[in-house]
DNA sequence: TTTAGCACTCAGAGGCCGAGAGTGCTAAGG
DNA sequence: CCTTAGCACTCTCGGCCTCTGAGTGCTAAA
């Protein structure tokens, strides 16, 4: 991760950890930029506010801090919070309370798309920030069928339904006429044919079929391996398949008073497509992730911060679940947050996939 | 409509008319309040600014200016809105470009979520405002076909084509159990049986062939009647039926230029449960219709101005085009252009329900 | 009925001041 | 050598004042 190259955890010595630590605890929960001397009254440190100032001085020589002006407190820098997340914040296990919440409430619902939606809700109202859910589409995964349902003469709907119970639907258009009995007969046959297969696989053996023998004479085969293809080409991601929820609880929070960055806020949170793209990096990597604003490419998010973490099963990554707020967040609160309600999504598609 | 009862056209002598009406176009282009003297130097009365100053206290003493504090110009209130869009506004034929604009890109399209998304984000541009499209569901209209998929053992996507060309998709959970063969026999039954019915004329129908004789007998109809009246019951509209797009361009109205209105600005959007409630109380009248924020019962949109029409078939209305922007907006501009896009649009589907 | 003239009001910008918060540095003390 | 008291310095913020410009309302004359 290019942001964590520059960083080594034996920078600091430790009684320079300790403060920084204090600092960021200290700026979250208030929101002010800290001094030596309520520093020093924290009682955390048997030093003298002078004694602090030149602590804070070298750390804020490192890059760990930053100054708003000559007599404002310090206030952690991006380097500041990575170091604090990566080597100083001892992230506390979620209270009993949320995870019962998160339970109770997951086990109450069963189509896939309620549970995210959901998942979204339940991040924003337990985090109090926006929560995020995405689902990217199930090209990398298997399938379990493929249903034609006719729409119009020249208008098919397909409906593809994943073997993590994913359902996605598509209109395709064509040339070709097909009647609802003919559909059926492919539905069926694609269904028994390819089931357990990703999307991908598909797509490159019904280029495959095509030129196989029993291709060339069958011209049912022809009319299925075409629409096949159509059906499974561009199956992209859509907005909807991003769950934002909570938007109204950022804006309540101090750094987003003023005019000029309540508007960067809004306009980020529309960008829906920004917001994919990030969440899709994230699903590159295992584990909880949590991104500071100014380390991303995103400039849309520059003074935000993401916890974010995949969600499925085992070895196949279905999605992500996280939160976005602001930069200054409880993280050491959210990452058990964001970690619990992940395992527990993961554990309820994975109940839905087995049991029916 | 409640608004209009206590204007009435004879209530402002010409030269009152005139000053109202200048008022408006001024305000409405410079965002600034109006004063005597600016009004006098527009060339359009030949009057001193004193004179004018009597006029405008009259105007404001019958409630249709309104003064920011004393040494401000006037501004048009709610009610001198209204007065201006009732009676004094000559909405201009909307631009030969915009016309081409329109035409061009919605005959490119085809599919029906395309061509209200593409709606949107056309009056959104040609606006400069925040473009809605609302397509309730289609409850009230007829439906072509409706048809069954299975995606797990217990539950089925039931596929539902309005005649309009709309598909709505649900899931339905059921304690029986059916098989694909059989499923495809139901859809057939089904689409043949009651196409051209309305959704409610199909529940009602379903509901008393309960009690038919031929059902009581027949295992095969009476499962289908289950699974059609579960089908049937609750499509309600969902969020995603809602189209808001060019968030962004209200935001940099000066009008929204201080953070507290901003927040508002950014709630109201967001609710689009309440903005399809307003989209929906638009949909019960017919033609071009305006509404000025203050007169609404939405709270929300106190300081907005609305523009919307319903588009579809002589005789059924499909849904809702609009834009919503500051109330302070070029209102004989963006007439004939949601005139013209509803127009557009609902021959677009007229086109598209006749061909196939 | 119109208009010139004038007094009056008010918002907004700019400047000034004092209070308060915090820092950096230095020098003395353990 | 580390710690700390002391002090000068810097900067923000709020209050207060003033000045200016814009615009009005009213009155009296044309």
């Amino acid at each position: 991760m290019a942001h964590k190259l520059d960083i080594h955890s034996d920078e600091l010595d430790s009684r320079a950890r300790d403060v920084l630590r204090e600092i960021v605890i200290q700026h979250v929960s208030t929101g002010e930029a800290v001094s030596s001397r309520s520093l020093s009254k924290s009682g955390r440190f048997n030093l003298s506010p002078a004694s602090l100032r030149n602590v804070m001085a070298d750390l804020e020589d490192l890059g760990y801090l930053q100054h708003p002006h000559t007599s404002a407190g310090r206030v952690p820098t991006d380097r500041g919070y990575r170091f604090f997340i990566d080597y100083l914040m001892h992230s506390r296990s979620l209270p009993r309370h949320d995870r019962e919440v998160i339970d109770e409430e997951v086990s109450h619902t069963t189509e896939i798309d309620e549970v995210l939606h959901l998942a979204s809700r339940l991040l924003s109202r337990l985090s109090d920030q926006v929560g995020l859910v995405f689902m990217p589409t199930l090209l990398q995964f298997a399938i379990r069928s493929m249903d034609f349902v006719l729409v119009a003469e020249n208008k098919i709907m397909c409906v593809i339904v994943g073997t993590n119970g994913v359902v996605v639907n598509k209109i395709v258009e064509t040339r070709l006429v097909f009647a609802r009995d003919e559909l059926d007969k492919i539905s069926r046959f694609i269904s028994i044919e390819f089931a357990g297969l990703t999307l991908d696989a598909i797509r490159r053996r019904l280029i495959r079929m095509t030129e196989e023998e029993r291709a060339l004479h069958d011209r049912m085969l022809q009319r299925t391996i075409a629409l096949g293809i159509e059906a499974v080409n561009d199956v992209t991601p859509v907005e909807h398949d991003l769950y934002v929820e909570g938007a109204e609880s950022i804006l309540s929070k101090p750094e987003f008073s003023d005019a000029v960055s309540l508007r960067k806020t809004f306009l980020a949170l529309q960008e829906k497509e920004k917001l994919i793209d990030i969440m899709n990096s994230c699903l590159a990597e295992d584990g909880l992730q949590i991104l500071i604003g100014g380390e991303s490419d995103f400039t849309q998010i520059h003074n935000f911060g993401i916890v974010a973490r995949s969600y499925g099963s085992h070895n196949s990554r279905l999605g992500i679940v996280g939160i976005i707020g602001p930069m200054r967040m409880e993280y050491a609160r959210m990452a058990p947050l964001v970690n619990y309600l992940g395992r527990a999504l993961s554990r309820k598609i994975e109940e839905e996939r087995e049991q029916p």
